[in-house]
DNA sequence: CTCTCCCT
């Protein structure tokens, strides 16, 4: 098409200007409107460049190729020249290369290796609105860096590129930079919300597939030409291809499309269909950006997808599935009317259109932060919060990503890169991926370490063994492969070769078995992912993680079947309980003697067990939370018993002893002369005695074993040693245990209320004007005055005041229900009885 | 009911 009707052309000459006058601006412009050709070439002779160069980034390789390309096509030149591209697998550039076009990993290395970026006049983002954590970390540190090392005269100029962004919020970021727009070009595209029948509503995501399915034939039937429909995942994505099975016309051809399709089957998706067939393709979201398939009108968009989600518990990435944000509904849409005016299906309703999210959360909220974490501190940030960020990484995450360098060995308790950590942050690749290689080069197996972080670092093709020596050897070709993954061994021993570059070679190589090396340099890599077997049924065997966590893999894997697993890579869908092993190898655990000794740890576990209510005594080496040896102690020092049984009923508190009567009432008694005199009482509040344990208790542990011990205790008795000469005997004068009363008898004193209580038939108290009293007088007691029944007539602490007043009432009342007790007149003047009236006469000689 | 996409 000619060039003079790209819609970028009407906005251009304000885009160089805003360049001229600031050093960033803002371009929004929708998909079509060919920004990402016309933009970097009319830069070109801009005077302020000064013949420095151009840098665009790309969120993707084909896209940098593709770019690259067409630019260098409309200058009439070869790729390489003028313009050129680079990224981690391949580079075509010369020195007159002016403009760049780079994947956006590339631009973070730079900024490492020389944060001036001395031959750059401006950096491109392109498709900025996809919010890679390679952009957003991209800008951050270009912001800084310029900042730091550059100026008005010699400027690093910034241009942020994006399609559906909100414009204003990147702008702000940008210190106010200007913002222009653009038109888009393409065809309307009819939107027709169709929303699955009531029946189906508030179901599970995969009963969508049904009707996705539907909407299929309803749209083959009534619409002319190709359609594109969008699911989550590959479970759906199959799932609906047996729905359709046979159910649809002849001239229509069905296939699915997604990342781990072979590259020859993803070609056959987006290319036409020979015998002019309809297509109906099947597709992730692999197709709303990355993949662009001719001949489409038709899109059917079941509203949904699936993005991982980093979580910092347990340190794994889980799928979500949830509803597409809006921005993502209209870029779907919009691959309908590339051609010609096309027509999308949404299969929710309007209303529910409004109440999707705007945008898609970006990357960094919610991926694995250790890689830029490992970034930031070699770039001298510790701390995110010294950058300026769309979207600052959150703390959880930033956190977690600091607790897995520590446990590499990467960093120290402050924070800085420990020499390796420095060696580390120069791997392209993730910080453990990086520490397995430099292990593989103290083992002397350049090789193998490299092709396992090659093999780890690729996608693996759908139905490998999850066991990862296998997989070794299919990608070094020591087992014949599947011709279908060609591309992905290829793939793999490129990058292996350039891993393998960053390493030193040794002349011994460790002597150890391929498969055992393999498990070893996972589990450096990886050492809270170290797995034990724990259970197995008859579809799964779940294994326990060194970090406590469960995980689990199908009983029909080889993998299943061994006692220990280094794993590399566990995941699962959000809302399943346990995670699923997708990468592991058997582990030798003779290693924990000698080569993976310091991830393990000796225990003496001397403590109480609950369950089995004893005291157990154990040396236990643990890796993690796993146990990997326990033997029974049997030389236990006693104080370390004494003291794991104090921490015990610390913990428990004083009720876990098997206390009496006599040794609560005895604590009581002392509490009430503390309270009362004070000096030299002692307080006996459970507080103060759980303070002096060590004293009274300490010396008689050393004989329990089991919870039958503790209840021989005798408490009482212990309980006596905190009470010094004279004290036991002033005791038993000042807060007796008993009384003698009117009656005759002594009658024992409850001092478990204040002041304590003196409970006894009322007859026992006749003649008996003054209350009772203890401690010298200086405490009455409480005294319960009973019926026959023993219910409380009255409670008084003045006798006199009972006897000579409310005394004559209870009478009346008493009277007549025991007649056979004495209620006389005069209650002073009376003998004081326990006795009935007719017990009274015998004893008297009737 | 075995896992989205991408990159140094």
């Amino acid at each position: 098409m000619p060039k003079n009707n790209l819609p970028i052309f009407d906005c251009l000459p304000k885009l160089l200007d805003a360049l001229a006058q600031h050093d960033q601006a803002v371009l929004q412009a929708p998909p079509g409107a060919g920004k990402t050709t016309q933009v970097p070439l009319s830069l070109l002779e801009q005077p302020w460049l000064k013949g420095k160069k151009i840098i665009m980034l790309e969120p993707r390789r084909v896209a940098a190729i593709n770019a690259a390309n067409r630019m260098a096509k409309m200058l009439g030149e070869p790729v390489g020249q003028t313009v050129g591209y680079r990224m981690r697998q391949a580079v075509n550039v010369s020195p007159h290369t002016r403009i760049e076009v780079i994947t956006e990993g590339l631009l973070t290395r730079w900024l490492q290796d020389d944060p001036e970026l001395s031959d750059i006049g401006i950096i491109i983002f392109d498709e900025f609105h996809e919010r890679s954590i390679n952009t957003d970390t991209g800008l951050a540190l270009s912001l800084q860096a310029r900042e730091l090392f550059r100026d008005s005269h010699n400027p690093l100029k910034l241009l942020v590129m994006s399609a559906t962004l909100d414009g204003a919020a990147i702008a702000t970021l940008l210190d106010d930079a200007p913002i222009i727009t653009s038109q888009g070009r393409s065809y309307p595209v009819d939107t027709i919300y169709y929303p699955p029948p009531k029946k189906q509503h508030g179901q599970a995501f995969n009963d969508i597939t049904v009707h996705v399915s539907h909407t299929i034939q309803k749209a083959v039937a009534e619409q002319t030409g190709s359609v594109l429909v969008f699911l989550p995942g590959v479970g759906e994505i199959n799932r609906t291809l047996k729905h359709l099975h046979n159910t649809l016309p002849n001239n229509t051809h069905c296939q699915p499309l997604h990342g781990n399709l072979p590259l020859k089957e993803q070609q056959a998706a987006i290319t036409q269909t020979d015998h002019g067939k309809r297509k109906i393709v099947l597709a992730t979201d692999i197709a709303e950006t990355s993949l662009t398939i001719e001949g489409v009108r038709i899109v059917i968009d079941a509203g949904l997808c699936r993005s991982p989600s980093f979580d910092p518990n347990t340190g794994l990435t889980r799928l979500h599935t949830h509803n597409n944000a809006q921005s993502s509904t209209e870029q779907r849409a919009g691959r309908a009317g590339r051609m010609e005016p096309g027509i999308c299906y949404r299969l929710w309703s309007e209303a529910a259109q409004h109440q999707r999210a705007k945008h898609a959360t970006p990357e960094i909220l919610a991926a694995d932060l250790t890689p830029l974490c490992i970034t930031l501190l070699h770039w001298g940030c510790n701390n995110p919060s010294e950058l300026t960020w769309l979207d600052a990484p959150p703390s959880a995450n930033w956190q977690q990503a600091l607790n897995t360098l520590q446990l590499l060995g990467t960093i120290d308790d402050n924070q800085q890169l420990t020499p390796t950590g420095k060696r580390l942050a120069n791997f392209a690749c993730h910080p453990r991926l990086a520490l397995l290689l430099l292990k593989a080069e103290h083992y002397g197996a350049n090789k193998l370490g490299s092709t396992l972080a090659a093999i780890l670092s690729e996608r693996t093709p759908k139905h490998m063994d999850a066991n990862l020596a296998t997989i070794y050897r299919a990608a070094t070709g020591l087992d014949t492969i599947n011709p279908a993954h060609k591309g992905w061994q290829q793939r793999v021993q490129q990058l292996a070769r350039q891993f393998a570059q960053g390493l030193s070679a040794k002349k011994v190589t460790a002597d150890y078995d391929e498969s055992d090396l393999i498990g070893l340099l996972l589990a450096h890599a990886f050492p809270e992912r170290i797995a034990k077997l724990k259970n197995t049924n008859t579809q799964n065997t779940v294994f326990q993680l060194a970090n406590g966590r469960a995980v689990q893999i199908s009983t029909h894997e080889h993998l299943a079947h061994t006692p220990w697993l280094s794993i590399a890579e566990a995941g699962g869908i959000a809302g399943k309980n346990t995670d699923t092993i997708y990468a592991a190898c058997p582990l030798n655990n003779t290693f924990f003697n000698d080569e993976l000794k310091y991830l393990t740890k000796q225990n003496t576990l001397a403590q109480w067990d609950d369950k089995a209510g004893r005291f157990i005594a154990e040396q236990r080496t643990q890796l993690g939370k796993i146990i990997i040896q326990q033997q029974t102690q049997t030389s236990l020092p006693k104080e370390v018993k004494t003291k794991a049984l104090l921490e015990l009923i610390k913990n428990k508190g004083l009720d876990f002893l098997p206390w009496s009567h006599e040794a609560t009432q005895f604590i009581a008694r002392v509490n009430l002369l503390h309270t009362t005199i004070g000096e030299p009482w002692p307080s006996f509040s459970h507080t103060a005695l759980l303070n002096t344990l060590d004293d009274w208790l300490a010396p008689y542990l050393s004989n329990i074993n089991t919870l039958a011990d503790f209840k021989k205790l005798h408490l009482l008795q212990q309980l006596h040693s905190l009470l010094p000469w004279p004290l036991p005997q002033e005791l038993d004068i000042l807060a007796p245990i008993s009384i003698a009363i009117p009656s005759g008898r002594n009658a024992a004193i409850d001092y478990n209320n204040t002041p304590p209580i003196l409970a006894v038939k009322l007859q026992e108290m006749f003649g008996c004007a003054q209350t009772p009293s203890i401690a010298n007088g200086q405490i009455k007691l409480t005294v319960h005055l009973l019926s026959p029944a023993q219910k409380p007539l009255q409670i008084t602490q003045d006798l006199a005041a009972f006897w000579a007043g409310g005394y004559q009432e209870v009478k009346k009342e008493m009277k007549g229900r025991y007649p056979r007790h004495p209620w006389p007149d005069d209650p002073l003047s009376m003998q004081a009885t326990a006795k009935t009236k007719r017990r009274l006469q015998l004893d008297q000689g009737f």
